[in-house]
DNA sequence: TAGATGTATATTGTATACAATTAGAAGCTA
DNA sequence: TAGCTTCTAATTGTATACAATATACATCTA
């Protein structure tokens, strides 16, 4: 028997999802650079594990490391974003396809309640979480676990500029309304419509924050 | 101007790709720990660059860390090599969509050229490397790099089950085959043609990896 | 003897100390 | 003053030393 967290977290590891954390949430910027001596001693702890954090987040590309000049937090450039709604678009309408024959009532019962908690007037500031949320329950009766940790990484990075986008009020009404679609049509079984749905829901949101980042 | 590859590599990054180079080559097994003290002894290094270079495998996917009781070589269940099989269908298959129509007769000649090395009769050891510049070759001109470097770290796992596979000889012979039949279509500018053809050489290569798999 | 409990050893995790490298300022030269 | 060198401080990279934890074996208890 597992709980699924590690039963004994090391230093490095609450380090790695802290920092990740303050990155997810815009605390550390991007292009800002991170000085270990300072952070380290914020924390309390020595270098050594949050040299083995910094190494984990590099991996996972959420800052890039350069030998004797340290880490910074990474930055996406607006080709770079495209580029990942692309691997969304690809990825996320094949799970769909995957997951729909495979959903039971008590997924989607899971599906309305997470739309009904988005709908809640104190949802912005965790709303990219319970965001992701949403689309993880819908892929998961794919069974593609690998699949669907790889989308959560390309969510996270994401998410990070949907969050300071301005237009985020506009897109996240949108979003519920889609949502609602989205769920309509997985009870239905209807996998080309909702598909077709999904599709457009990805394409929009992408449209929306490429918009505003060609702005400034 | 910059080559591309660090100025000064770092011990960390050096061991970091000495031990991947030992998991893809099977010098290290699925499954077998690292015993930290002993490698980095036998590396001639102390054991905090070992550590950067395993969490850094780790969040690659090649090693699997415990707290307090190490890494261990990454193993793949039969399930983990078929998901892998269809993220690479599903990619891989766009990325060749959009790579074919910028292509230039230089691409299609450094095709062309890899597949005569592949025909070279001590290509066997490094086969896998060679095999997967051709797929690299080919959707460069998509200009996808996030997505290639992706497809390349799965490759990479897939690779290392693909060099034990008894079979490899008969599937090497096809995947000549079948790389000579994508170069022709890549050139006539047949997409439709040249998608289905990868697609059965991604199905062939998978279907031809599990069987073996199975029988062990 | 089965099971629990304590203990020793091996191994990992972290802190401290030191070496190597970089960036920027100061000084020099033409 | 522009461009070059030299130096210094700041920062990162690595080794060593020590602390925490796990594993295996021995010991005790019922």
């Amino acid at each position: 028997m597992d709980s699924g967290l590690p039963v004994k977290r090391t230093i490095a590891d609450q380090v790695a999802e802290l920092v990740r954390q303050r990155i997810l949430t815009g605390e550390l910027k991007g292009g800002q650079p991170i000085r270990q001596e300072h952070l380290a001693a914020e924390l309390g702890v020595s270098r050594i594990p949050l040299r083995e954090a910094l190494k984990q987040l590099a991996a996972e590309g959420f800052v890039t490391i350069t030998s004797h000049k340290g880490a910074v937090v990474a930055e996406l450039s607006i080709q770079e974003v495209e580029e990942l709604f692309d691997i969304r678009l690809k990825l996320e309408t094949w799970l769909l396809q995957l997951a729909i024959p495979a959903m039971t009532e008590r997924d989607l019962a899971a599906l309305e309640k997470n739309v009904e908690e988005q709908r809640r007037p104190d949802i912005l500031p965790r709303w990219g979480d319970v965001n992701w949320r949403f689309h993880e329950i819908m892929y998961l009766p794919a069974n593609r676990p690998i699949t669907l940790k790889l989308l959560k990484n390309i969510h996270d990075k994401i998410d990070r500029y949907l969050r300071l986008e301005v237009t985020m009020r506009s897109g996240f009404v949108r979003a519920l309304r889609e949502h609602d679609g989205l769920i309509a049509f997985c009870r239905s079984r209807d996998i080309p419509t909702a598909v077709a749905l999904l599709e457009r829901h990805i394409r929009d949101t992408a449209r929306g924050l490429i918009a505003s980042l060609k702005v400034q």
